[in-house]
DNA sequence: CTTCAATAACCAATATTTTCATAGTAATAT
DNA sequence: ATATTACTATGAAAATATTGGTTATTGAAG
């Protein structure tokens, strides 16, 4: 399985992290948690395991941006011993699980198991392609940004995905024309420049955060920061 | 809901039995394991409570009891505290989660409500499927909307059920070819769209309610609101 | 076991709506 | 200075809605 572990506790982080590899899973760890949020938006991991006591984020309120953001990976929360509210107040902000520190490595693996048979059947792929604050469901079809929703065309919409799939690759004219429009190649027209344009008018004009669509003259396009 | 809870210790079962029916939920307490099986075996309930420690019969083998004969209702343990074996050994017998003893009431309703909050889709057996003020029987087949029965014939029906089970998320046309008409089925008809346009005349036309079926152009159907 | 009528399923033609692609011009980068 | 990209308006094209008619299916009656 692909775990994300987000823990702030380097001791802690590198004992799950240890162990959880020697019963062959694949793990990776974020001691911070907007680094951890960010994680659990871009990969689709199997269970996140997640410590309620963070710095920066609030473990329940990364939580609740998970769910709200429709992630529906298991997560499995961190506690101190006996802090019952926080217990009570993860369950409600939709995690699935938690574990009292300190706990034996031996119940985190049943645990692990008992939440993987739980929702495997359910393991749907990931229904929201997210970068920065924009987020594309591909159930719904709508884009969001800034609590907004946005409804694209079925062009757009693929253009988009495309993007989104590939952030941060610069992608050539030729190739997003072939991923699109299903194009041997562009035919001399500036078609795919207009549909660029489109995008750039529904999801960022208007829209206070940062640029997401960038030119790279010469070669085409790229979904990144700066 | 409709809880079992098999506890032989008799003040604890008084204790969760009383605090549960004040969260207005239903309650039967037995106190030794064969007769706690036999019920859980009979009945149907939503959640069962299940000490680990009982005379008689061993709480994790009624547990796997259970499972073994396909009873797929939650189970939520009970064990005292640090029995860490004891937990892992219900959780791989089948049990949904634990609670060690002692427990806040508080923590034992947050748990059941993530129990029953993850068990629901499993409980898909519905009779009535219902979006906004549209109602579909299963049994009878018949849907409702404005306190007036609209009859459908199969076709639309089917049409209807995918449409209801799947709301908010857009269905392309040869996904409800597939799930409505089966799998070899002529595209280059309009025959999707008709049965859509029939719908639509019998469970939106005439109705002062919103528009429930929408159409997203080059992508398929939708119901949902706005 | 037929026949008939009623209903359902389907298809195709036409009307309507929405989206798309083009080309022309403006703006920007090299 | 020129190549490249951004923007915009518009007619064409594609997708969808609607309607009318044809073929299946079903169920009751003869």
């Amino acid at each position: 399985m692909k775990i994300l572990v987000i823990e702030d506790e380097t001791k802690v982080g590198a004992f799950i992290k240890r162990g959880l590899e020697e019963h062959h899973h694949q793990v990776e760890v974020y001691a911070d948690g907007i680094g951890g949020q960010q994680a659990a938006l871009e990969h689709d991991y199997d269970l996140i395991i997640l410590d309620l006591m963070l710095p920066g984020i609030n473990g329940i309120t990364l939580c609740r941006n998970l769910r709200a953001l429709e992630v529906g990976t298991p997560i499995l929360m961190l506690t101190a011993l006996n802090a019952t509210q926080d217990i009570v107040d993860g369950l409600n902000a939709g995690a699935d699980d938690y574990l009292a520190k300190p706990f034996h490595f031996s119940e985190l693996i049943a645990r692990l198991q008992a939440l993987a048979r739980r929702k495997s059947p359910f393991h749907q792929d990931q229904a929201i392609l997210a970068f920065a604050d924009l987020q594309l469901n591909t159930n719904t079809k709508m884009a969001r940004r800034g609590g907004q929703d946005i409804t694209l065309t079925a062009k757009e919409y693929a253009l988009l995905e495309l993007l989104l799939k590939n952030t941060g690759k610069v992608l050539s004219r030729a190739l997003i024309s072939e991923a699109v429009w299903g194009l041997e190649f562009d035919t001399g027209t500036n078609t795919i420049d207009v549909y660029v344009n489109y995008l750039r008018n529904k999801i960022e004009k208007g829209f206070s955060g940062e640029k997401l669509i960038h030119t790279v003259v010469g070669m085409g396009y790229v979904m990144k920061h700066k």
